[in-house]
DNA sequence: GACTGTGAAGCCATTCACAGCT
DNA sequence: AGCTGTGAATGGCTTCACAGTC
């Protein structure tokens, strides 16, 4: 999994420069300098140098970087300079709004199938696109080549399928919510957890109002 | 921002171990050691004691932890044996998902107000809130004690909802999407992306079908 | 025998500080 | 003078390994 021992928090922050990089470009920026960028995502000046460096040498010392070539350097980094198709299984709330996520598309993410197992769903158009019987899943990995795919299912679905997935030759996974899937090691699987992230808050929360001293045992 | 010295990694994770005890619990199972919850969530065992160490003696020498007892503790670390009301500004698909979204009221999270921007979602039912004008902000927010704001608009708009949310008292921002947002320093803010995990697929897809030796220059 | 709790060790990521280039 | 690129230092998280307890 490990790759050129380039932590994932370096890709993390290759794919919100990446971002911010575009707006620059957009807005008609030429030149931009580490401490910039820094400033524009919210980290160190060195950790961007330092992040750009497992990749190779992008900048002009007493310069910095030109926005658009460093922009194009990145995208190639992150392979994406041609599009993905991706499946999506799960066409609920959190499937459908994922469905219509601009952010996709911006970044070259095709949704080419969407699925679920629900005959109330199945037939339903969301965006351009008919929610299809999780059955034709295969067919359509093998039409367009998909190697990436989405599953907004409930917790309960969610191992089977990833199982079917990885059987029609998706290679990448990324899953919602909490539940932890079983998979050839050969399948890259990331997860979203949209709880964790506000219990990180209620955590942070609680302590302030209750704490003001350090925490002891007896707190707990 | 630092509590104790206790990582944020392991915050995250205290959130998931959370949630897999109580499908223990559900399932009637009474006691459960480091190894299986480490199992059970793919982590390592010595991580999992490691975490709650952080926060006391919670188990049994020989024997392994109470599910129920270790259940309540962690809620209570995570500070979620209240419930939270929270505000939600955005309607779009995504603010619309989220609203349904029943992991967040399992975890005690109720959303007590729907705001938007758009007359044609002002006034919308979703679940059973309507959507209200982002006027009204400061005084559901007032009016429930919301301490913690949900941010689900356009990156365009981040930062302003982010200064009305904490002119109005809230002290803690989840945001989705790319943006940076500026705030005082007391205000907490987590961040959701959603394109970052992808592209983190797609940097090891590409990787792999391209690369079989070392990265060198070139190649970027 | 089984499993927790924890100091120590190891490992990984970030920051520092400066040499090198423009 | 300004900024990149980078080895060295720092800091922090994870794993190890074992003493302690049941």
């Amino acid at each position: 999994m490990k790759v050129l021992n380039v932590p994932e928090a370096t890709v993390n922050r290759l794919s919100v420069y990446s971002r911010f990089l575009d707006q620059l470009d957009k807005s008609g920026v030429i030149t931009v300098s580490s401490g910039e960028i820094a400033n524009g995502v919210g980290v160190s000046p060195a950790q961007v140098r330092k992040d750009l460096a497992y990749f190779g040498e992008f900048g002009t010392r007493g310069v910095g970087y030109n926005v658009k070539d460093l922009a194009h350097h990145i995208l190639k980094i992150l392979g994406l300079t041609h599009p993905w198709p991706v499946v999506l299984v799960g066409a609920g709330n959190l499937g459908t709004a994922l469905c219509a996520y601009r952010g996709f598309r911006n970044r070259g993410f095709n949704i080419v199938g969407v699925f679920d197992n629900d005959l109330l769903k199945i037939g339903k158009r969301i965006q351009d696109l008919e929610v299809l019987p999780v059955e034709r899943v295969p067919a359509v990995v093998a039409e367009h080549g998909v190697r990436i795919g989405i599953i907004a299912v409930p917790q309960s679905a969610t191992q089977e399928v990833a199982d079917l997935l990885v059987k029609s030759g998706v290679e990448a996974l990324l899953t919602f919510g909490p539940a932890v899937v079983q998979v050839p090691e050969k399948v890259i699987v990331r997860n979203v957890d949209l709880s964790i992230k506000l219990e990180v808050l209620t955590f942070y929360l609680s302590f302030r109002k209750i704490h003001s001293g350090p925490w002891t045992k007896d707190d707990v």
